[in-house]
DNA sequence: AGCACGCCGACT
DNA sequence: GTCGGCGTGCTC
């Protein structure tokens, strides 16, 4: 019996399938889909059984070495996803299979030297830094300067090199215990104890009130008093059981989440319901825009869908952006479907993700909400796929496999035969544009549910303040609206668009600004560590106090970093009370929930914050949301540019008034006029998309075009130049007339980590030939060795860097 | 990705 | 003459 593998050597050379023979031994056993370890080379790897050939063109065939698992970890469908994918976004098969699975199943590897003698034989110097099992680690003998030695040893036979594969995945352990003895002796047994034994026999008690089930070794000690000691004790003496047993880790432990029943729909939500129930009946595909304002109720449309899938024993994916931005999102799934639901985000450990991933490979839950990766939940029996915030750009994934959570989403309902619901207040242009041509079924929520009033929006001309003298970052009105929320003992909350906006350092005198050595950023000020910090490389270095180009002393801290809003604030209204929202605030672990926590409980007046606190953020007593300044992303290099400064505006005016009471609010900008932000006033969709169609069109991007992005880079500058070139002008022989291609230009970041970039874009609307013409591009461009280009290229790019 | 094999320069 | 630099090709 042959199996062909597919092993973890992320090259092109080993992008393809290697045979191999299945011993005796695993046959009946081993599947598709399965890990297995196989010799390669003189080394051992992991790899995926992804096939039985009934022969081989290759004579010397070696055997499995191992098989990792006793159920696949990947089912066919998966498989041939992965295929699929790597296809699709031209990454290797294994990269494809890597990135379907937790991170904890990546093999690590590890080269042992053993002893092949009597340990007592070999030197001492050997000896002493062997551990218990008589085995010294490839990376403890370079540290301590004995591979000659270890050589040596090697060819003369009295130690060997090993090549091991290690499991990261731990699965969580727990001690437990139990009586070793019938009832019946074990009443005799206390009996005949002495006195002095008094834990013990409270120990053996707590067993026979119990009936003898196994307990954890924590339990019975918090219960009887009884110490480590005491129970070795009882294990020695025959009286218990130790044993181990798997645990989940589980990160809603101390959580408890109160049950909640379906709402009633409104009959705007039943009217979009109902054709995505029909699709879920019918087991068909289809894929949905439900396009609702904010407040619309998008979400008790999910949860009844999901609802009725449960019911016919399927399962459901529901996408969220970043599920450790929105708790309440979490809280309102675990709320309806109970412990049905597994819970996958970046915030969770490596390990506490690998236990939600075996809930669901286990068929423990049926439900998962998560981020972008959770896509790939190794579900059997999809009923529903639904992403929340379609138009996210963290469904996109910025490295290898780049791929876009809704694309695999539709694909993978299409194998399933189920619905996709895509959902949106500011679907992107690609998606809506689908649904106008009705490639994508349509169904609007165009009412706030309890018939709340939408906020008031109104602009600010920063301009104009400026002229009136206002020199600060806050305009009278919105500093007028602030006080009175003060008053009213109301909650604001103020966004500070980050990106382009961090705090650098400039010269007053000459304009310098201080750019990072080895990539063409400007540095970020960081107040904490009184440094300056390079956001691309993390080249760090001490803030100048006189300017290098005109030693001018008049070299200061500028721009308006989240800080830079707070100290003003406290000068401005001074009673206030601010929670600041940022990556310093936020980096550890759970800090993020306990902030939100504390403005929720009105322990703050004033949540201060970038982006991360646009989403999901539903408290009664906000009732003014100020934009500091709308258009610092307008300006970037990017042709989403006015949708995603629209996106983010609609998005944040929903954070105010959710609930009962008015909300307003203002958006501040230098550029009014903009329609984007002028749209984003009055929150007309429509009219926005209408608009920027108008200027995709003409500008011939997406989603009249379609896109693909190579980027070069290397030390050399015209080395980088010349092979762009020369891909360029392949591209251009190759490809159709129709097809535009912008470059080589240099991209808008043009260096980091002092290598040169440069980039080809790609536009075209039909090429049959492309995805072939680029495959043969990387074959011939990509290449391990070190002083050569490295060439990347995605597939529908969303970041333009 | 590793690793062995193999071909050239600078050394005891 | 050999040691060691890294360019080339292979791994079932």
């Amino acid at each position: 019996m042959i199996a062909s593998v597919i092993v973890d050597v992320p090259a092109k050379q080993t992008d393809r399938a290697f045979e191999y023979r299945v011993p005796e031994s695993m046959q009946g056993l081993i599947q598709r889909g399965m890990r297995v370890v196989v010799p390669f080379g003189p080394r051992k790897i992991q790899g995926f059984v992804v096939g039985f050939p009934e022969q081989s063109s290759f004579k010397q065939l070696k055997d499995i070495e191992e098989l990792l698992d006793i159920v696949p970890v990947l089912n066919q469908e998966l498989l041939s996803l992965g295929l699929w994918l790597s296809q699709e976004t031209l990454c290797y098969q294994i990269s494809a299979m890597q990135v379907m699975l937790p991170a904890a199943m990546k093999a690590k590897y590890e080269k042992v030297f053993d002893a092949l003698v009597p340990i007592d034989d070999l030197p001492q110097t050997i000896i002493e830094h062997m551990d218990r099992n008589g085995q010294l680690t490839w990376k403890k003998g370079t540290e301590n300067n004995l591979l000659r030695d270890l050589q040596t040893l090697v060819t003369s036979g009295e130690m060997e090199l090993r090549y091991e594969v290690k499991s990261k995945a731990k699965k969580k352990k727990e001690r437990i215990i139990s009586l070793a003895l019938s009832c019946d002796h074990a009443i005799e047994v206390i009996q005949s104890m002495s006195a002095r034994s008094e834990k013990q026999k409270k120990v053996l008690h707590m067993f026979l009130q119990s009936e003898n089930t196994p307990l954890p070794v924590k339990i019975v000690k918090e219960e009887t008093g009884a110490t480590s000691a005491t129970i070795r004790t009882m294990i020695d003496r025959g009286f218990l059981e130790e044993s181990q047993k798997e645990v989940y880790r589980d990160p809603f432990e101390h959580r408890e989440f109160k049950r909640t029943k379906s709402f009633r729909l409104t009959d705007e939500q039943q009217q979009a319901i109902d054709p995505i129930l029909d699709k879920v009946d019918d087991y068909s595909h289809e894929t949905f825009l439900l396009h609702g304002v904010t407040g619309s109720g998008k979400t008790e449309v999910y949860l009844q869908t999901i609802d009725k899938v449960l019911q016919q024993d399927r399962q459901a994916i529901m996408l969220v952006p970043e599920i450790s931005l929105t708790p309440q999102m979490v809280e309102r799934f675990k709320g309806r479907f109970g412990d049905q639901v597994a819970v996958m985000h970046s915030g969770l450990s490596v390990g506490e993700k690998y236990d939600e991933w075996r809930k669901i490979h286990r068929k423990e839950v049926n439900v998962v909400v998560g981020a972008r990766s959770a896509i790939f939940s190794p579900f059997e029996r999809l009923g529903v796929i639904i992403i929340d915030e379609e138009h996210e750009t963290s469904y996109k994934q910025e490295d290898t496999p780049r791929y876009h959570a809704r694309d695999v989403a539709i694909e993978r309902a299409k194998r399933h035969g189920c619905p996709v619901i895509l959902g949106s207040a500011t679907p992107s242009l690609e998606t809506f544009a689908r649904a106008q041509k009705g490639l994508y079924y349509l169904l609007t929520l165009s009412k706030r549910m309890n018939d709340q009033a939408m906020p008031h929006v109104s602009i600010v001309d920063m301009r104009e303040e400026l002229r009136k003298g206002n020199r600060s970052m806050f305009s009278r009105d919105l500093l007028e609206q602030l006080q009175l929320r003060l008053e009213k003992n109301e909650q604001t909350v103020l966004f500070l668009n980050k990106r382009g906006h961090s705090s650098f350092i400039m010269c007053r005198d000459c304009g310098y600004v201080m750019q990072c050595p080895y990539c063409e950023v400007s540095m970020t000020y960081h107040r904490h560590s009184e440094q300056m910090k390079c956001h691309y490389c993390g080249h760090q270095d001490r803030v100048p106090v006189i300017c290098p180009e005109c030693h001018s002393e008049h070299i200061r801290y500028f721009g308006t970093g989240t800080q830079k809003v707070e100290e003003e604030l406290a000068t401005l209204l001074p009673q206030a009370r601010v929670i600041r929202m940022d990556v310093d605030t936020t980096s550890r672990k759970g800090s993020h929930e306990k902030l939100l926590a504390a403005f929720g409980e009105g322990q703050a007046d004033i949540l201060l914050g970038t982006q991360m606190i646009a989403k999901g953020l539903d408290f009664p007593n906000i009732t003014l949301v100020g934009v500091l300044s709308a258009d610092t992303m307008l300006h970037l290099p990017d042709f989403r540019s006015a949708e995603k400064t629209f996106q983010l505006l609609t998005q944040v005016s929903g954070r105010a008034g959710r609930h009962d009471k008015e909300g307003e609010v203002i958006i501040q900008t230098y550029t009014p006029e903009h329609y984007s932000i002028d749209l984003a006033k009055s929150q007309e969709f429509e009219a926005f998309y209408k608009h920027e169609m108008i200027m995709r069109k003409t500008g011939q991007y997406p989603p009249f075009y379609y896109m693909a992005l190579i980027t070069l880079s290397h030390e050399n500058v015209l080395k980088v130049v010349a092979v762009c070139e020369e891909i360029t002008s392949l591209i251009k022989q190759k490809l159709s007339s129709q097809v535009i291609i912008l470059g080589p230009v240099a991209s808008p970041i043009a260096r980091i980590q002092n290598r040169y970039r440069y980039q080809c874009l790609i536009k075209y609307k039909q090429e049959q030939g492309l995805k072939p013409l680029l495959k043969s591009i990387l074959n011939d461009y990509q290449s391990s060795k070190k002083d050569s280009i490295t060439i990347q290229i995605d597939v529908q790019p969303y970041m333009m860097m």
